[in-house]
DNA sequence: AGATTTTCAGAACACGCTGTTTGATATCTT
DNA sequence: AAGATATCAAACAGCGTGTTCTGAAAATCT
């Protein structure tokens, strides 16, 4: 692969990720990235078709590495051997978040962090829906629809509230409160 | 009152309601606006200062009846000379929503109900600010701001599910569902 | 190293949107 | 009826997006 190539993107990802700290998405203009990422008008438009278009690659690049299929043994915890199931799943998915902090926080306390928290929301509710949540439904007496969407927005608010406090306690600390609150 | 204010007013808004029926909020122009409303383009900056200030005086037109500071009686529920406190609220609120269901119901189902769900939050945390659930959260043993924010959420996302599966079910059906998932 | 292919830069372009200003016209209030 | 005020159309400056073109620069191939 062309080695300007890898270098324009990566430079333009950078630019990007460095604006959304600074003002929302919709404010940020095309001339603002070239300018910080240093690269020419059209240079930009012949990677990403359109400014949406870079925000989707962000999202996809962001998360791929959390919901990836198949979990490997990573730097702070090692699940490798044993299958990611259920509760494990949950503390997991913190770990992720915590060992690539920088990165996150930076993504999560923006001005347009709902727009990753979305997407966020949008790939753990894949996930969920295979695990099924019929008996928990059932044990609550409600339609199984509705417990799978206040599980999987109870589990969002949780890791948006740790984020808004700075990661401050573990993962397993703030999967223990989620699961005491779902009980 | 001058009638021609008036007249402008609602017939901007009614636009306004009817564009955010067709497209998404970012995507609705001043022009189509005032296409709709059929009126000139100074009258609209006349009245609003920008697209943005459309929106939020839209908002607190759209919640100022449900948040009000002293409920009345309504149409289809009673509370008159009770203070409304706690788990009435809760059922309160979705009598409102109810009673001009055709027009939240728009709201909501829109592509920009973001916006419209985000105001809601808000307005319902200030609620919940001043009774105290302290004791829930300590029986949960969480933080009280942790369970604050998740209580606030669910009840907002069990809302959500209500629109979004038409209301088939009544007010108090859904208060109990939601009641039994926060137990 | 030299030739070939690909990417990059910079400027100019068409088009659309926002919010402002103008002066003439219509409509309200009293 | 008369004065106040809201509305209208049209034109305007300013900024943003996405396109296109050309020469320069860099990577890749042999």
């Amino acid at each position: 692969m062309d080695r300007r190539i890898q270098k324009t993107r990566a430079s333009i990802m950078a630019a990007f990720e460095a604006l959304l700290a600074e003002k929302r998405y919709e404010q940020i203009t095309v001339r603002d990235i070239i300018d910080r990422a240093d690269i020419g008008r059209s240079t930009f438009y012949a990677h990403f078709e359109t400014r949406d278009d870079l925000l989707k690659y962000t999202c996809q690049e962001l998360f791929e590495h959390i919901f990836a299929e198949h979990p490997v043994s990573e730097s702070s915890h090692d699940y490798s051997g044993r299958a990611i199931t259920g509760d494990d799943m949950l503390t997991h998915i913190l770990y992720h978040l915590k060992d690539d902090r920088a990165r996150y926080q930076r993504i999560f306390s923006c001005e347009s962090a709902d727009l990753f928290w979305k997407y966020f929301q949008a790939q753990f509710r894949v996930l969920m829906d295979r695990s099924g949540a019929g008996e928990a439904a059932a044990a609550k007496k409600v339609p199984e629809e509705y417990y799978l969407n206040y599980y999987c927005s109870a589990y969002i608010e949780s890791v948006k509230w740790w984020f808004h406090n700075g990661l401050e306690i573990t993962p397993e600390e703030l999967a223990a409160y989620f699961k005491r609150v779902i009980q």
